[in-house]
Parts: C-alpha cells; sequence; structure tokens
DNA sequence: CATGAATGAGTGTTCATTCAT
DNA sequence: TATGAATGAACACTCATTCAT
C-alpha cells in the first residue's frame, strides 16, 4: 500500500506556498528553492506536482481565482440590486487580508502577462466572467431604479476599471487609500451612477432618498 | 584636455534602450546585456554611467514620467476647463505609441514596486503630480460648470483610477479596447461626474447644455 | 507463508527493462524512473532487487552476455569447421534484431567501462570467453585445412576486431554497413585468412619465400 | 581598449579542457563546472564560448579530429605504397599518448552518437574522410604490387575496422593489448592481404580457382 | 513485496557585476 | 571612456536514492 497522499490537495498546497512567497518576495523574489521551503518541503518536492515554475505560478493564480468566485458568489447569494453590486465590488476590493493578497498575486502577474500568451489569457477569461457578473448585477440594479440608464457594459467596464485602479493605488500607497477610503471611493463613484446622478442643487429630496445608505455624497469634506 | 562625453546624454541613452528593452521583452526579459545591444553599446558600459541594474530601470522610469509631464503639459497649455481635462487624460490614456510604451513601462514596474520602497516612491511621487494637475484643472471645469460638484480630490482619484484600469485592459486586452473604446469609456465617466449628471429623458433642457461636446449619451449602441 | 516472488526472474525482469530503455533512449537518457516505467512497475521497486543503479546496468549486461552465449553455443553445436567460425560471426554481427540490442547494449557501456573498473572487468571476461572458443573453431578449421596456419589468437584477434569494427559502423552508420554488406566483409575477411589466401597464380615463388612458418619475424621491420 | 584575447584560441582551451576532463573522468563524469575547472577559468566563462555544453563536446571532438587529420598528412606525405598505408594506421592505433587520447574520446562520443543525431554525423563524416584517404594509399600499394588485388573498398572497410577494433581492446585492456601486440596485430592483417597472402606452397591450385578477380560473386551465400 | 512521495545534491545555464586593457 | 572577458552566485530543473505506508 503506497503513502496515502490526496495528490490535489498536495499541489494545492505548494501553489499557496507559492502564493504565499509572491507577496512576501515578489513575484522575481519567489524562486522555486523558496516556494519549497514555504511550503516546508524539499525543493525536489515541486517536480511531483508541476511541469515547471510556470505552471507552479499559474495555479496559483487559478486557486486565487477560485476563492474570488466564491467568496464574491457568497456574499452576493442573498443581497439584490446596488446592495448586491456594492457587496460585490467589496468583497473585490483589497480591503481585507485575503483580497489584499489575491490583488498582490494579480498585479504581480500583470508585469509577465504582458509579454506571455497563456498567463494573459487565463485573466483575460476570469476579467470576463467577472464583468458579465457584474453587468447582471448592474441590470438588476437599473431594474429596480438604483442605477442610471447608461449601457450595462459601460457601467460595468467603469466600474472594474475604478475598481482596478483604486486597488492598485491601496496596494501601493497604502498610508494615502485605507480601508475605509477604498469604500469611500467606491461609493463616490456609485453617485456618480446613481439614477438622479450626483446633481442636489438643492440637494434635499436626493439625498433622502439614499435611505438606509450611511452616506451621502456630500457627507465629506466641506 | 579629456574627450568630452556628455554624460547625461548617454545616462539617456542607456535608459531609453532599457526601456525598449522592457517593452519589446519584458521586464523580466531585460537583461543588462541586451540592454546594452540595445542601446549599441557594450554591456560594460553601463557601469560608467549606473550603479546597478535596478538604477538603469529607475531611470528609465524618470525619463518616462518626464516625457509624459512635457507632452501633457504642452497639450493642455492652451485649453480650458473639461476641455483641458479630457485632453490630459487622452495624453495618459495608451492609444497613440508614446503612451503605450509609457503604460507598459509603467505595469512592468508596478509588480516590482510592491516590494521595492525606492521604486514605490518614485511612482507614488509621480502618482501625487499628476493627481494634483489633474485636481486644478477639475476645479477650473468645475467653476465653468462643467463638472458636477463633487470634491476635486474624489473626481481626481475615480479618474486617476478609471484611466489606470482602463490602460490595463487596453494593453492586456488590445483587442477588446481599442483606441476608440478607451475614449469612448472615458467620455462614458465624463458624463457621469458632469454637472446634471447622466440622467437623460426628464433631463433634456440639462443634456441639450452638451451644446459643443461632440457626443451624445446615447450616441453607442446601434 | 509469505508471498513468494521469484526473485530472480524479477530481477531479470527488470534488467531487461532497463536494456530496452538504453536502446531506446540511449544510456544516458536511461533513468531509473524510466527503467521503472520500462519495466511496468513503479520507480521504487527497483530498491527491491538492485542496490544500486549501476548494479541495474551491469545485470542488464550480463543478461545480454548470457544470451550471447546461449545463442551462439546453440547455432554452432551442430557445425563444424569453417563453418562453425563463420556461423559463430553471424551470430554475433548485428544483422538480427537481438544482435543489433545487444552491440547497442555493449557499446553504449564501453563509454563507462573506460573509467569504471568493474564495469571494465565485465566485459574483460566474457571478451576472453568468447575469443577463446573462436581460438577453438579456428584451430579446428585450421585442422580441416580451411584455414591459413597463422597463430589460433591471432586469427582471433584479428576477426574480433574486424567484428567489433564492423558492429560499430553497423550501428552507427546503418544505412552504409546493412545487413549484406556487413556479411560480405566479413566473408572478405576470411577470403584473406583462408588456406590459400587471396591470391593468385604468378605469386607462387614470392609466396613461397614466406617459408613453411606461417608468419616470419622478418615480416615487420622496425 | 578591450582585453585583448584570441577568441578562437579560448575556445580551443576550453574545448581541450573538455577533452582533458572526458578522459580522466569519462564523458559522464565532465560537467560543466569541471571542465571549467580543468580549464582554469571560471564556469561562467563557458557561455562566452559555447552555446551549450554539446557545443563544447562537439568542438573537442572537431579538434581531436583535426589533429589526427594533420599528424596523418604529415606522416604520410614522404611515403609511398604499403609503407604509407601502415605509417597511416600505426599513426591512428592508440600507442602513442596523443592517440590514445583520441581513441578515448571517440569511443566516449559512440555511446552518444548512437542516440543522437548530430554526434553521429559528425562521426561519419570524419569516419568517411578517413576511409577515402585509406583507399588512395590502398591502391598505390595495389599498384605496387604490395597489396592483393582485392577492392579498395573492401580493404579500406576492413583494416578500419581491425584499427577501431584493435582500438577498443587497447583501452579497455591495456594489459593484454600493449603497444607492441597493437602493431604485430596489424602486420598481421598486412599479411593477410599482402600480395601473395599468408598462403605458401602447395595451395597453388585452390588458389589459382580463384580465378583473375579477386574475389567471386558467388563465393558466398549459398 | 510494492508503491510513489519525498529528499537534496547536482546539473547545465543565466546574468549582474567587476575589471584589465 | 569603452570594451568585452571573466566571475561566481543563483536559477530552474533532474534524478538516484530513501522510506513510510
Amino acid at each position: 500500500m503506497p503513502r496515502v497522499v490526496d495528490h490535489e490537495a498536495r499541489r494545492r498546497e505548494l501553489a499557496e506556498a507559492a502564493w504565499r512567497a509572491i507577496v512576501k518576495y515578489g513575484l522575481d523574489g519567489t524562486t522555486t528553492r523558496l516556494i519549497a521551503k514555504e511550503s516546508g518541503y524539499s525543493n525536489g518536492v515541486l517536480a511531483h506536482y508541476f511541469e515547471s515554475k510556470d505552471e507552479i505560478l499559474l495555479e496559483a493564480l487559478r486557486i486565487s481565482h477560485d476563492g474570488i468566485d466564491k467568496r464574491i458568489r457568497a456574499a452576493v447569494e442573498d443581497k439584490i440590486g446596488l446592495d448586491a453590486l456594492r457587496t460585490f465590488c467589496i468583497e473585490v476590493l483589497p480591503v481585507a487580508e485575503q483580497p489584499v493578497r489575491e490583488t498582490h498575486l494579480e498585479m504581480s502577474m500583470w508585469s509577465r502577462a504582458l509579454v506571455n500568451d497563456e498567463l494573459r489569457s487565463v485573466q483575460r477569461s476570469e476579467s470576463s466572467r467577472w464583468r458579465r457578473l457584474m453587468e447582471r448585477l448592474i441590470i438588476d440594479a437599473q431594474r429596480s431604479g438604483e442605477l442610471a440608464e447608461m449601457p450595462p457594459r459601460t457601467i460595468a467596464v467603469l466600474l472594474s476599471a475604478v475598481i482596478d485602479g483604486l486597488s492598485i493605488y491601496a496596494l501601493l500607497y497604502p498610508d494615502r487609500f485605507g480601508k475605509a477610503e477604498l469604500i469611500e471611493f467606491l461609493d463616490d463613484f456609485f453617485d456618480t451612477v446613481k439614477a438622479g446622478g450626483v446633481e442636489p442643487v438643492t440637494k434635499t429630496l436626493a439625498a433622502s432618498a439614499d435611505g438606509a445608505r450611511p452616506r451621502t455624497g456630500s457627507r465629506r469634506r466641506k
């Protein structure tokens, strides 16, 4: 009887060690030996589970994507309309430890994706997947009159771009873009695409329409 | 008299070769030998002008930033209000060869900046500089009633984020985010932060105020 | 009672797998994993039957030698004189699949034998064994007047050398040294050592100068 | 002014170090680090002069072949007939230090050549070259009546085979095949192909049955 | 006995850096 | 100053071997 090892679990274990190493030391600083060390196994073990270093990194990316996916779907499940959309975004923004790690991994890969076709196509397919989910939520929010009547794809692209942009700032300049600020900026963006727009004039009615939501567009700064 | 060599010019020449190499082969594929080859000099020459490879890369980044700066200022100079702001954005978006190269370089550096303090601080200072310029233009546009009365910093951050996000998409998925689409999405964003908001139907008068602007909210979708 | 496994049979099975691997992938390309795969067993099984990889290779060589031995003896059994000698040679020359495999294995080992005492001594003992058998057959052929009266060892060494040389050519340059050519060249060699020699007619006197002694001390000049 | 190095000379120096390493430690034991050490340089130098280890080994082989070629031609230059042919053979046989090293290298390569097309083709072309030279010398010797009238190619192939076979024995079993023995066996072979053959006197009729043609097509094959 | 996971030294190769010319 | 040869540590990957199951 052979030593019993769950091959898939071990693969995952190693890929997660790779992910940790990337977050700690950067993608360039992540050598196969370091991945092995991080995993607690010897360097030779990698060969049993992966064809190459690139394959490990891709697997780490897949695991990250799967995790994001599951978390998003669970978070959004019992929500509807703009609330669901906002929840989606907050799950993706690097405001908690896990999405910070996910964003770190993703950004690390962008540099390589620029010159690596396979990597780029993996990122593209995930990117599309999320934008589709986003569009569905946007359409819902529009139906309930919570979002302006722009084309859903337009809102989805802008929202994605805002999220990606903010994510970069959060990771590169964490002192300037903290958890609270990120969410505020997200909400600022939502304000601009809400039905009724940003523009109050007298602000009273529009603001009161916010209802449950804790914040108003004018809340911040004089 | 010793041979006169313009030290700064040579430095720049080498750093630009590094930049070209990064765009061609990726940051990982950019070895010092490749930089030397790209520059037309021998590999040994690098040591005369730079302490290390990292310094070359930093210099390339500085040169890129300087170029962006000059181009932006020249483009914006004789414009005012929203027009100036929009021009600024279009100069930065990767819609022409030069900004594509700049974005490529910038993205390549992000991965390293995550774990490299010096690199990160260089990027941070440039990032701040542009946001300040942006804020000035935003304030101008608000004064002329072209932009909604959100806090300028808020608009600046969101606009920056949109631009960075769209830039990423343009470089990673050029087939889906071509030159025209980028500008359309930029304008879509402007629509959301314009005085009067995105809202049509009952907003006919406000919309008609758009007047001079070449595009309408309904322009897309066949 | 413990499970009964024919230890020797399994050893042989594994060594033959090694042999096949060597012929397919070369000695350098033959890893222990490849041997295991070729055998149909797991890589770990090798340790139960061999102390080391070297031992497997030695066993493969022994098996090859044993096979050659048996085949030769069977082929020669009911033959006599030059016919027996020629049969011996043809069994050894790489003209059929099996001797090709044997020659391949042998040649693969030469490189290592040059710096590996144990391997060399295995090859030496086999080499001697065959030369002794050859000498016996040569003496027979001489007795029946089919071979010239050179010292049997001389003929044996030359014949061995011719066979080994031709074998190399056959394996390295199979398009130039096909099955038929090999045997022709062998027979050409036999012609030269046959009683009567290659030589005709008018050379009687010159030949007679050679005298009764099969070879003269003056033949070689210093 | 750059450091002046004769690139070709350094290449040769390194290839010769590789050759020495192969003779000392075997082809398998010859790592690039060992080659570097043997050369007296650091391991990194190899990359300046060779694309890969294989290229170093091929260069070593080429150098060996060139050396053999020059030595042979010089030795044969002022000789004629059988004397020239014999000189040729003695230059090639591993009876002096240099041909021993050449033979060692050659044998080491055989194993790889079996599964390496490029290596095999290099060996083949050299092999052919020498056989052609050999044939020319054989024809000369036949014209002067010193060699039997067999087809020159036949003699060349047999002689080559004898030399290669003897060379193997000399390297693998140096105690049994010393310098003197090798030359004796070579001369024994020459005896068999000399005009007049090995055989005297009483065999005239049998010999004459062979007819004018040195060998008959029907002699072989039953 | 058989398995295959695990090991870790070793491989060929790369590359930023140094430095004699 | 410019060259390119030289360095040696580091890299991803390989593989004979060990060993728990």
